[in-house]
DNA sequence: GATGAATGAGCATTCATTCAT
DNA sequence: CATGAATGAATGCTCATTCAT
């Protein structure tokens, strides 16, 4: 990479960055360009070298946010060595939520620009090149002992569950705080995985 | 009442009304104040009579409309005569879904403003005079055949599963157009309520 | 006095009151005719019955006030028994000096809103019935045992001198505070005095 | 300077110039942001690039013009070879009278945001790079073949003293015309003078 | 590419004043 | 006399966007 093409890099994830930062202290309404630039040390026309204005590098930074936050937890399941699906997504959904509940601002910035289902739109059909975290989940399912029907919906369904119930748990710790919470969140959880389940066939033969 | 008293309520209505309009059709950040009053034939001057700030309009209007689809519901519960709880929740839900689903204005406007869980403090904890709407489930729960524990957390699982779902089910109709979601959605719904009985004793004595 | 006219009395001086508050605490400028009513506890219209405008009544104020200050002084010189006219002078001065060192949101009201020789025309010609305050310091001279000339200037002099060295030494105590310039202050009032004196005549005759 | 740096010192001037025209002649409280930059031919922003706000331009106006008075009136004693201290103030104290007599729209500009001593605080603690007046003051004070106690009080009284009846003589005529005044006036400054000399030694010695 | 001065439309908010009750 | 709801012109200030350097 050259010098300039290195520079340019630095410019924009300082811009990110900042962008950020600023978002979940100040709120995005009242973060104006003018203090991105300014904290990141770019001139004003720097910024729309790279983005076209204040709601596409929200835009990109919410879907990198949370893209990232599923990949630690993917990238964790793997060394774990669980095999059921059950197990799984509940070790991917609490590997999120302790993410989250150690950083509250993230989890604020994210809920706030993921109004409900575009989690959905965002997380679970990815634009990511080498293969999108929706086709992780259905991987995870494929392997199963068991078959599921409507899948879809059964991932759908856990998604906005967890979604909703673990913001307010986390922030308002109402009604219970999220560690309380979790074994009814759980329990939820596992009963929507085995109502998928096809019940003719126990298991998968091999 | 007065004719001033009148002349009041109705310039506040106005304000109300042509706020919500705006809101619904060209979104809060897009809407000025100066918009609003001009729609609703009344001086700028006069919008600070009644609100704070374009914000404050917005929250009135959320809680007033949050509350008025709920009361719709239960008002069409008591018509119903239905006894047991499931049903009982699953009447509301239903009530409340097909209201929005005819109404996506409104579904976008409180699903916009109502960021997950900030729907349970708006609706569960009303003030309301003649008793909340959260106390009207409560009451439900109580006059079930059956006891339940942890209720705070069952209804709270419930509310924002749901919120959650049928929002993307009825906008994007993805996994599935909410008629076809409903059997899903309500199934879990039932498995929560049932997952909270009281096991020990089958049902209340008397 | 009938009940009504007493009624009207009390709204006045509610509002000219609260106005002062507001002004020595709030500044003029940042002082709304709102904020005089409310705290008043009239009505906005009221406000226009005894009163043109916010400087109509900040006008009554600073006239009230500094006659006030100058009223006190002379009754107490009275008390006195004070005969040279530099003592007479010179204790009146320090009984106002004395008074706005003890209550400076009153100097700074009255120093900011008689922009320096203001002063002059409040004070100097005043429009009270029983005679102004200025024919009382002529009367003052006039009753010395010396004869002045230029009467007119010498208490032009003194009051200019006096009234802009007071308030810096009140308020900022620089160069000295005001004990500490006292001194000085009265040395030189006095030789404005003395260099006024018919010097053919020693003393008048009689 | 590059042609930006001479462009932005233009745009400055011209807000400057702008807003002591309109400030001198409709006032401060009369005058709107918006006439200033309407006057100077530049956009309502360029305003806030340059000033906080009408306030701070003010004050940048009056420090300037207060200070190009002074180093007038001490060019001009420079070429007059007067060697004597009350000759040298009164010379100064005559040169800045004289400006202001035939400039009024200055005189009440200064006046009356210099709310009396204030004038001392921007006069003489200057931030001027080449030594500011006050020393200038000083070492006038030093020169003189007398020595002077307590130098600051006498500097500070007749500032003060000079400040305030010029003002009234000036722009009212009261009680005499600046002219008829100034014999009366020049008088007191010079026994202010005399009372502060050190009257053990006559004169400094060498 | 990078800069940052300049722009000016746009907006929220205030407030003196009126007048029907 | 007293009220206070209504007015709407006035104004300060912001900020996304442009473009000459």
């Amino acid at each position: 990479m050259g010098k300039v093409e290195e520079n340019k890099k630095k410019k924009q994830e300082s811009l990110l960055n900042t962008a950020y930062e600023l978002f979940t202290t100040k709120g995005i309404n009242s973060t104006a360009i003018s203090d991105i630039v300014e904290k990141a040390g770019v001139a004003k026309g720097t910024f729309y070298l790279y983005f076209k204005d204040k709601y596409d590098i929200k835009d990109k930074l919410v879907a990198h946010k949370a893209r990232a936050l599923f990949s630690d937890a993917d990238a964790a399941l793997g060394r774990s060595g669980i095999q059921e699906l059950d197990g799984q997504l509940i070790f991917i959904i609490d590997h999120v939520i302790n993410a989250l509940t150690d950083n509250e601002p993230l989890l604020s910035f994210i809920s706030k620009n993921l109004v409900m289902g575009a989690l959905r739109s965002v997380l679970l059909t990815g634009e990511s090149s080498d293969g999108d975290i929706y086709d992780k989940f259905l991987s995870l399912v494929e392997h199963d002992v068991y078959e599921y029907e409507e899948v879809d919906v059964m991932l759908f369904t856990i998604v906005e569950l967890v979604g909703s119930t673990a913001y307010d748990s986390i922030i308002y710790k109402k009604p219970l705080p999220i560690e309380a919470y979790k074994p009814f969140l759980y329990r939820v959880v596992r009963m929507i995985i085995e109502s998928h389940r096809k019940t003719e066939t126990a298991a998968k033969s091999g």
